[in-house]
DNA sequence: GGCCCGAGATGAACACGTTCAAGTATTCGC
DNA sequence: GCGAATACTTGAACGTGTTCATCTCGGGCC
């Protein structure tokens, strides 16, 4: 019924991985569309059945490259962070960091966003299956902010990770979509939006702002407290550990 | 080859209305997956083919959804801008229509936005297929500032309609991975965001923000003029107008 | 050794979206 | 009115992702 994400013999887990590098080699090679389910089995020495042994779709394939990107990007930031020292080019090198490290999935990018804008979708950094990932981010940016000597208010240095992430989801949306070559309008809108975000944060503590970030970061305090409730009361506490 | 969008005789504009009404019926009564192709065809009284000779494909029927709620939209946009007279008001009042028009559609929210995402889409709202539909949401929301009293340097005045189109599919975002009743949450989001709008535009004209608001304009108007060029360069300027 | 049970593996079959060569009906120039 | 071009229509066939009943194999138990 469900796919054996962890096969219980080495056997199984080595066929396992070579119908993963298989396919990745073959998406890389032909493209999504263009590489089909039988072709996968075939080059990889199983059945099509097989292959769904261990995968549940074609989709959670290509999702093994998502998970890889942001293992990269982890990888790439302990570098940035511990070269750079101030917010700015901290959040900056992270961004960077980011946009070199999926470069290489751009042509992907279509078909990922595709089903991780799907709300029932694992990939889909909304929803609860994706929290564990989502978690590993916002601590990625919580220690951008924490390296600095950023002033900023309590409430607002609690929720600049959420906040910063958000942000990053958004370049990343632009990035999907931008089309000049070597993503260059992708590099201009971080260049041009980090410093202005470090400007708003900076003055989002000036007495004549103070008032209005409090409003802000209460309000989004009240929507987390709003979501937390219900959906942590019905949903039952499963967590499928959906494939690497 | 390419799909009939406007048949040249009545009676295929009839085959065609029967097949676009039956589909969008049966997408409600049973979903987007549960309705196939050949029960659409069937309940229409063609043939699975004449579906495809009137539409491209599936997607372009539930397509038709995302048409229809814009024009509501903006047909019950002209009622709350001949009431309303703020700028708060005025925004506030867009927005719900907004959410009150869809709202009927928020099942079909995530196959609609899985291919909206995609780059290629003609949905995809930051396509050069859908530039009339985004024109035309842009327009509206120069009419929300232009019946105002709103002061406002003269760059953010220019700017300030993408702006917030921008803020209205973030919101649009949210709404489709709220997963709260009445979609609550999103009404929210709009109610605590909207003031938190019209406060920054406000300060935004404020001496000390002067400068950063400058920026800001300008690094937006640099951005489209760097997609100006070779976008509207390299591409033939084919409007194929995918059906309705 | 014989047995069994479950993990691993198979490929035909299914359902679906889509295409296509071929048909029929309608319109238009004359 | 007639022929030809064009609009419309058909349903079988294709390719795809996915499922399923069935088989094979390896290791534990008596």
């Amino acid at each position: 019924m469900t796919p054996r994400a962890q096969p219980t013999t080495g056997k199984g887990a080595e066929t396992r991985a070579r119908i993963l590098e298989t396919s990745l080699r073959l998406f890389l090679e032909r493209g999504y569309e263009g590489t089909t389910m039988r072709l996968i089995a075939k080059d990889a020495g199983v059945s099509v059945g097989n292959a769904y042994y261990y995968f549940k779709s074609k989709e959670t394939l290509i999702q093994a490259f998502y998970r890889r990107t942001h293992e990269e990007h982890l990888v790439a930031c302990v570098a940035v962070l511990e070269r750079e020292k101030g917010f700015e080019d901290r959040l900056l090198g992270v961004m960077h960091a980011k946009l070199t490290t999926i470069e290489p999935y751009h042509r992907f990018s279509g078909i990922l966003f595709k089903t991780a804008a799907d709300p029932e979708s694992p990939l889909n950094p909304f929803s609860e299956a994706s929290l564990p990932t989502r978690r590993e981010s916002t601590t990625l940016f919580a220690q951008v902010i924490e390296g600095t000597k950023l002033r900023v208010t309590k409430d607002l240095w609690a929720e600049l990770p959420n906040l910063l992430w958000i942000y990053h989801m958004g370049v990343v949306l632009f990035w999907i979509h931008d089309r000049s070559e070597g993503r260059r309008r992708t590099t201009m809108l971080v260049e041009r939006t980090v410093p202005l975000i470090a400007q708003v944060v900076r003055l989002g503590s000036l007495p004549l702002l103070r008032s209005m970030t409090r409003r802000a970061t209460a309000f989004l305090a009240e929507l987390r407290e709003e979501a937390g409730l219900p959906e942590a009361g019905d949903g039952t506490q499963e967590a499928p550990l959906e494939d690497a």
